[in-house]
DNA sequence: CTTGGTCAGGGGTCAG
DNA sequence: CTGACCCCTGACCAA
């Protein structure tokens, strides 16, 4: 079993840790320099800093970043990365507990911008569970992404 | 090395193996848009659709698309387009998931999921056993008689 | 339970 | 308008 599919396995099992992506609100992979955030996100913070990239908005600097139009300003996208604690450096943690990103610092900029992102996807599934009704999991097909 | 130029020199080494565009039958650069085609055939199915743009046909509407002629019918060049399954699904960049390629409708879904999974993991394990298996010298050859 | 590399494929460019 | 060429994106993988 590879550590993807563990990795996998982990978050299905622990569907409770799943964290939306702190710039463009996709489902995260996980914590990468530092904050929950998706793969394009985290190869995009990566790329720009490690090609040492800069970026000119062609609009006003205040694009909005989510899911649709993150390609749409690198410029607002990055510094969105920069503003909500991604680092290069970031000290690597050990295995978080469960809950952990709750019981951490709330001194952490980074930790509180967690708890928000996660308040506010329970607020959504919340309201999404209230207007639809709730699907039950498919076993044959509870692997897939 | 660019994908175009590195099939360019898969083609030229192996021109028997070559996949056709399903437009027009120029060789393909890969698959776009769900289905293997050339360039132009990729770029003119792009630009009719985000420009939304329409075309007549001259014609009966029958016209036959190759690579000779693909730029004579706009009309019939998209009609075949869209027959040989080209569509832009929801915006997403950046590689393509492999479960991606399987079909929506099919009732084999599921098997079809089941078996890219098991291919995927036979790969890597054949992968693996090549890398980490120790050079030595055959010992078969010299029991034999 | 992350990091960095890989590369298929989306999409822009610009002579022709 | 066309399409060869090239950059950018992000899913997957090895480690
Ligand atoms: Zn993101
Ligand atoms: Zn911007
Ligand atoms: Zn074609
Ligand atoms: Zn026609």
């Amino acid at each position: 079993m590879s550590w993807s599919q563990l990795h996998e396995v982990y978050w299905y099992d622990n569907p409770e840790k799943t964290i939306d992506c702190a710039v463009c609100n996709a489902p995260s992979s996980g914590r990468h320099y530092g904050v929950f955030t998706c793969e394009g996100c985290k190869c995009f913070f990566n790329r720009t800093v490690r090609y040492k990239l800069s970026y000119t908005c062609e609009s006003s600097g205040n694009c909005r970043i989510d899911r649709q139009n993150r390609t749409q300003c690198q410029h607002c996208r990055f510094e969105k990365c920069v503003k909500v604690g991604m680092r290069r450096d970031a000290i690597r943690r050990g295995r978080p507990t469960k809950y952990s990103y709750l019981s951490r610092s709330s001194k952490s900029f980074t930790s509180q911008y967690d708890l928000i992102t996660l308040l506010t996807q329970l607020e959504r599934s919340a309201r999404a569970s209230i207007t639809a009704a709730p699907k039950l999991p498919d076993p044959g097909v509870q692997s897939m992404p």
